[in-house]
DNA sequence: CGCGTGAATGAACGCTTATTTACCCATGAT
DNA sequence: ATCATGGGTAAATAAGCGTTCATTCACGCG
């Protein structure tokens, strides 16, 4: 199964003009990228984007929607499937969001950066997911902290874990702003080090 | 001294229309920020712009240089000010990243998140600003390793340091994007928990 | 064969953009 | 008193934007 990390519903001309979009979006942002571009990376001429989207604010709409929803698909299946232990669910979720801002960082980047841009019920769908992505790991803070397998920095309470999940969520969220091929790191050693990084913040119990 | 993190340099009129930029960038980016929208904000006509800056693009690096400048000269000031003892250093500099992206997270936003948009010897010019306060960071963990203060992930050697500065780093820059003040938490407790953060993810001795 | 339909086209729309230009007016110096 | 000048204005410019429109083209079905 090879992910890309695109959008895949749609049409097949939806899905190219779509990942022709991510790819102009990743290198100049949305707003400077025209619907000329888009459709120019596709062969075509500007109002044929019109037969496919209704606007040009509806693509990026479906492009940021379906990209948070992919993570947070793979997320829930790789803490599915460690449910319990809250240690290997912290180290699934950090390998998950290392992958995927490492190996997919187009789209990631994309995701993070355009999301402000959507507007009204757009805006707030978005916004939904990404806070239960959040909460996700808030969740696995605290049932650690209960269960004594971890030791959160400032205290217990839920506020101590939103603020240990924050910071272990932007330091995997902006790999993919440095993470450049060339670096001498294979994916799996900065996922290795960077789970490391997370136990230790958490406070995890070595043994 | 009230530092606001406002650009300093320049007559009052540069000054206020630096301001004004920095705040229409922090709330809408800067491309979407016409020069209409600047002026207005200081009583003034389009044209008028053109008397003390050269072009939108000149004021945005103005604005984006003077930030990171601003943001390098008080890191050094605070580093120096403890030099020699890494676990002293590195609090210093988090402090610093901590209190710069809390307080005044409007420049630091509109620093970080505008600064690809410049081109050419502009571009070159901030991100060697960039890479100057990033090694000073590995090199306190380099300095806190070589004395055993601290105990990097993922060995002694330069990259241990480089993966540990960035992450600290990311995690202190975007607090920026979340933080706002109705949160419940004083900044000096916020400096205080991202301290311990980052003190555990460099691996200090607890002494 | 002829028709319906989905999709692409090129041209135009109305609007906004950054920037330039010509002009005007106050201030301060000679 | 005169003149230069700095800094403002309104207006013009050229380019680009997202979007719409009438038209055309190619294809599958009865």
């Amino acid at each position: 199964m090879t992910d890309t990390g695109l959008p895949v519903g749609g049409s097949p001309l939806q899905q190219r003009l779509a990942a022709a979009a991510v790819e102009l979006f990743y290198r100049q942002g949305a707003i400077a990228t025209s619907v000329r571009q888009i459709t120019e990376a596709c062969g075509l001429t500007p109002g044929a984007l019109y037969n496919h989207f209704e606007s040009k604010d509806e693509l990026l709409y479906t492009v940021v929607r379906d990209i948070h929803l992919r993570l947070e698909s793979v997320l829930t299946a790789a803490v599915g499937a460690v449910a319990g232990d809250p240690v290997a669910e912290l180290s699934a979720i950090v390998r998950v969001y290392v992958a995927r801002h490492s190996d997919h960082r187009e789209t990631a980047r994309v995701a993070n950066r355009e999301f402000p841009l959507l507007t009204g019920a757009h805006y707030d769908e978005v916004v939904a997911i990404r806070r239960r992505l959040r909460d996700t790991v808030v969740d696995v803070l605290l049932a650690g902290q209960k269960k004594q397998v971890f030791d959160l920095v400032g205290g217990d309470d839920r506020t101590a874990a939103v603020l240990t999940a924050l910071p272990i969520l932007d330091m995997c969220v902006h790999i993919s702003e440095w993470f450049h091929e060339h670096r001498p790191l294979s994916h799996a050693e900065l996922e290795a080090r960077y789970v490391g990084l997370a136990l230790r913040m958490a406070g995890a119990r070595t043994h």
